[in-house]
DNA sequence: GTATTAGGGATATTAGGAGTCTCTAATATC
DNA sequence: GATATTAGAGACTCCTAATATCCCTAATAC
């Protein structure tokens, strides 16, 4: 059980996004070099972020991605969600009524994702930009 | 990303493995039909409990499996490490001095793997046979 | 109109999980 | 010792999901 490499280019693209200058356009051209990767893959991964309303979407001549409008309320949580969806990592599709062992599990991943939740990415963001300079 | 379903076989084999009679052998017949699997799959399931140390192991007829002496201590991350390996849940590969990505999903998938390190088997075990008398 | 860009859909390709089959080794029983 | 029974190892198939590419369409700037 590992999460995707889809989760790992989500991050650092929507880690890039913050680091824009207001309003800044960025196009999957240049996310895709960044990471190197092709274009044409990290499109499918930018517009789930797009769908879930981590980024904005412009397209046309200049268009590209910029960073939602909730930019400082976006938690790893959410870009995790986005890419891997939002599915239970215990699931036994039984669920007997009252079951000792789903709620074990379900309490686990629940601490997980808490801390997931609690961290801000434009936080890191902002962080790992000041170690730079 | 999910648990796999072996780790789900595992901890009900577990759990039934628990609540045997004090030195009782159960073969991988019996265990597979309580939870409609073929022999040969839960044996390979069997296999890694028994490598783990989790589970003791008799060949040849009037053979079985036991719960390991180490009974009272074993946690549920003890039998979902033996079935999904102990990797991490997050792997850049490429580990930058420092990162800080790293640093908060490994922090979350702590929280998590603690959770399950502190839930012992053997009390979900005693729970669930006490509900049903 | 033309270049540029996002987005959708179809289609490989790969990796790992899920499951089966067969053979071997160990042990109890007779 | 022969036989039945059981764990365990290995090769194999099957299926699903992740990864990745290609091509077409829609929108926008110029
Ligand atoms: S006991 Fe819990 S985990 Fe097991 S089959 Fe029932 S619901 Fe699923
Ligand atoms: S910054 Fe962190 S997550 Fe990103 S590539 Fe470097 S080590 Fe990996």
């Amino acid at each position: 059980m590992r999460y995707s490499n889809a989760t790992n280019y989500a991050l650092h693209t929507m880690v890039h996004l913050m680091l824009q200058p207001r309003e800044n356009l960025v196009g999957v051209q240049e996310l895709a070099e960044m990471q190197h990767l092709s274009p044409t893959y990290l499109s499918k991964i930018l517009t789930k972020l797009t769908k879930a309303g981590l980024v904005e979407s412009t397209p046309g001549a200049k268009g590209g991605y910029k960073i939602s409008r909730t930019k400082h309320e976006i938690s790893f949580l959410d870009v995790i969600n986005a890419t891997e969806g939002d599915n239970s990592l215990f699931d036994c599709s039984i669920h007997h009524e009252g079951c000792l062992i789903e709620k074990v599990m379900w309490q686990a991943e629940e601490n997980m994702k808490s801390e997931l939740k609690s961290k801000l990415l434009i936080d890191i963001a902002k962080e790992a930009e000041s170690k730079q300079e």
